[in-house]
DNA sequence: ATGAAAGCGCTAACAG
DNA sequence: CTGTTAGCGCTTTCAT
């Protein structure tokens, strides 16, 4: 039995020596690091962010630590990236929009736990989190025609993670609605450009659309500037939605309706699907998918013309 | 010797069998990790995606890795974040707009060379790279006088790092420029909300000014939200300013003229000064300052009833 | 040129 | 309950 005094002094004696143990030498007798690599395709992209804080909370919790290494939207950097992580030997890998081909994910995969975020998969070895992308893209039609909207066109984002299933939702929607033959998709991407680009897109074929679903929201924030550019006002004269609901959409003077991803709580089941095979050594895959919410803001209402109970409180 | 055909031989089995060197087991014994702690103290800001761009270019071409453990803005955070890559034996560390208080930094600076980001470094043991904020203030200054303002009034910072020297900047030039007694200071923060209600105050005390020089780019755009609201149009009736040229000011929507910082230059920067205490053992503090610039964009132009040859062009 | 051995700082297993 | 010892996967040194 060792003095608490004596323990204490002993305490006190390391700390002012600057002692401070050494997590690479214990790292390797326990064979494992108490440390989640995050791979973060894009630093820029703030979608980003509120995921990684839920991450972080999450392992913190576990008494993990999230280390991030990012890819710089390139898939040989992403490769770099995770090949470092790996030569860390951390304990396992939460890969964030990850753009690298399947084949590498597995290949990480067969030395490691691996979760994607806001990429599905397939496979067993590999889990995922995503969100409804075309329950979210459903959401937005839903929204835009309950305000009376008929002509919604849509610009898509292109090869954009999750950019498929929002132009299927969009699609289904509309037919759902009876406005199948109303249907316009403009090809666009996940960029200011991209969502700009789509509407001039939109214009050269036909007249102006009443309402706009872009694929997301910096997207969105670049159909606005370019409904701008041909004379058209937001809300009044066009009704736009975005995607994602990051912290672009709710700037005062952006003010975008979009759809929300709970982002916190996609970077924290990451971590617990993560923990999940490590401490249970679950190997059946789990692909959870998240619902996302509709968030009003200004950029939509009723198209012109139409009389209803929001357009009336108006006059 | 060893025949080349052989060597091949067992390197293809060794990728065949999944072998991947074990970077931990290296570190502990060469003593080094060739990695470079980040320490970013807010994910959120997109500031520092930038500046991240930089250090991890800089540190891929000197065969280092730059990991990153973010700080959520909270000083226990940011020191709990510091103190695992302290664990992990980083070689070094950045700290990008640490919040934390001095005596920390200084801790961390007696174990591993230490480089501050958007933060100044008054000692020896601890390097810094910031922009010269005082230059970066009156360069706005100076633009908007040039245009004919001078009716200038400024949302300051608050506590927000390079805060108080972007508001003496501010002071200097109207000084300088004759302009001491327009000179109004509201006092607001690096945020939307701080952005506005600066504009607010200024508002509460005077009439409308003819420009306004918000301390960051994401309070000018809380500022242009707050002036809409206010019923003034910008560029036309108020001109208005940022800094730090973020994406955010480069939004086709938003195309706000600001201070821009060379982020990627900063970043790789720090990574060059790290890199000079690991390499040559330089012992005195090195503290880089580097030079803003001016970015016109929409939100300035000559105020109202003044002709110049700028204004004479537009009617 | 090749092979053997020591040891980095820690933890876990075991003996006393 | 305390103290000793082996060994994690690698690099470096020293013999051969």
């Amino acid at each position: 039995m060792v003095r608490e005094e004596k323990r204490k002094a002993v305490l006190r004696a390391a700390e002012q020596l600057g002692y401070r143990p050494n997590a690479v030498a214990r790292s390797l007798v326990r064979n494992r690091t108490n440390v989640i690599g995050v791979m973060l395709s894009d630093l820029h992209n703030l979608y980003f962010a509120e995921v990684v804080d839920g991450i972080e909370a999450e392992a913190l919790s576990a008494e993990y630590r999230a280390l991030i290494n990012t890819g710089s939207r390139m898939a040989q950097r992403e490769w770099e990236a995770i090949e470092t992580l790996l030569q860390l030997r951390t304990d396992g890998l939460i890969l964030a929009g990850p753009v690298l081909p399947a084949s590498l994910i597995l290949s990480a995969a067969s030395s490691v736990p691996v979760v994607l975020i806001a990429r599905a998969s397939r496979w067993p070895s590999v889990d995922s989190v995503t969100n409804d992308d075309r329950a979210g893209a459903r959401m937005a039609v839903d929204h835009l025609v309950s305000l009376g909207h008929r002509d919604i066109a849509h610009v898509d984002g292109g090869t954009g993670a999750g950019s498929a299933s929002r132009r299927s939702g969009y699609l289904e929607a509309m037919r759902d609605h009876g406005l199948a033959r109303a249907a316009v998709v403009a090809p666009g991407a996940f960029t200011e450009e991209g969502g700009a680009a789509g509407i001039d897109r939109v214009l050269a074929s036909r007249a102006m659309p009443t309402a706009v679903f872009v694929a997301n929201d910096l997207a969105a924030v670049g159909a606005l500037h370019a409904l701008e550019r041909h004379g058209a006002r937001v809300p009044e004269d066009v009704s736009v939605v975005g995607y994602d609901n990051t912290a672009l959409a709710a700037l005062g003077h952006i003010d975008l309706t979009t759809i929300d991803q709970p982002r916190r709580e996609i970077g924290a089941m990451a971590v617990r699907l993560l923990l999940e095979r490590l401490d249970d050594g679950r190997r059946r895959g789990r692909h959870v998918v998240l619902s996302p919410r509709l968030v009003v803001r200004g950029t939509t209402r009723p198209p012109r013309g139409r009389v209803t109970a929001a357009t009336r409180a108006l006059r």
